[in-house]
DNA sequence: CCAAACCCTTACGTAAACGTTAGAGTAAGG
DNA sequence: CCTTACTCTAACGTTTACGTAAGGGTTTGG
């Protein structure tokens, strides 16, 4: 990793890390992270270790993880202290959200097929069966679609607040 | 869709939706949902068209929409008064999300093969490199895998807090 | 008519992930 | 030494999407 061992302020690390001073903080409140040192005066200093960690953090975020779960973790991780046992609740705290992950790509996938038909049905319509059914478009009822058909997306909105 | 035409209660809707009441209060307090009419008594009552605005509700979420942005698109949609304007304005709010979902489930992917190579890579390490670099494993250093392509997901987290 | 089960409105509470002062000390250049 | 730019701690504010009472009326079955 990149290792010049310098160090740097607060202000330098939020920059580099694109973070605000305030949410590094915040990670140190929480406990996710701690400055390699501090200076005379009581300012925090930081290696570029730092810098991993909050991609560290910022990739699980991602991935869905809470910040305490993240805590939570790093507690179970420096709760063993036999390399394999750590890397063992790494594997399966990743193996947990590596599952998670898929089914929520899967929905999205399903979401995303759902938001294609939607928006090529209104396309075609361009305003048919809408708000007023009767003096919509003039290209409908050309069996462009069928009322069956209507995706559920577009069929739901599609009536007054009564 | 199911129109029997008959209406119920709060209770019962929030039953069919999985929602609960106050859940629909809320929606209501928002101004996503409104009953179909009212009890002699004050009790509001819906039909199936609520709990098919409640799935819609429910998808748009799904989508990474939030709540109030669902209310800003139903004043949109409800601003124009042609259909075809309104269908725009659907179209082009499905079509916005279309590439967000994109580009999510992209990141979603991206996420998944690195969380496959971590898993992968612990599995075959199963303990070394990690905390103390030396008294680990034995079976790494077989060239099992090179320090060099450590996932990055590792690598970063496998160091003492210092 | 009575009780259990619902529902009403109003309003304060909650968790997450920071944002935003406030008042005071520190670092660094001139 | 002085000024300007940072940083410190402490603590209250913010948004989202509801949860959770509190103190009532309403429906419905018996």
């Amino acid at each position: 990793m990149s290792d010049t061992a310098a160090t740097f302020r607060i202000g330098e690390l939020a920059k580099r890390a694109d973070k605000t001073v305030r949410t590094i903080h915040f990670y140190e409140e929480l406990g996710l992270l701690q400055p390699a040192s501090r200076s005379p005066g009581g300012f925090r200093m930081y290696t570029n270790k730092a810098l991993d960690r909050i991609h560290w953090i910022e990739r699980l975020q991602e991935l869905g993880f809470s910040l305490t779960d993240i805590k939570q973790f790093l507690a179970d991780f420096h709760a063993h202290d036999t390399g394999p046992q750590s890397m063992e609740a790494l594997r399966s705290f990743y193996a947990e959200k590596l599952t998670e992950t898929q089914s929520a790509i899967a929905r999205l996938q399903a979401l995303e097929a759902e938001l294609n038909a939607s928006i090529s049905y209104l396309q075609a319509c361009g305003g048919c069966a809408v708000i007023e059914p009767v003096h919509a478009c003039a290209q409908c009822d050309d069996a462009q679609h069928s009322n069956s058909d209507t995706p559920r997306m577009v069929a739901t909105i599609a009536t007054r607040p009564s």
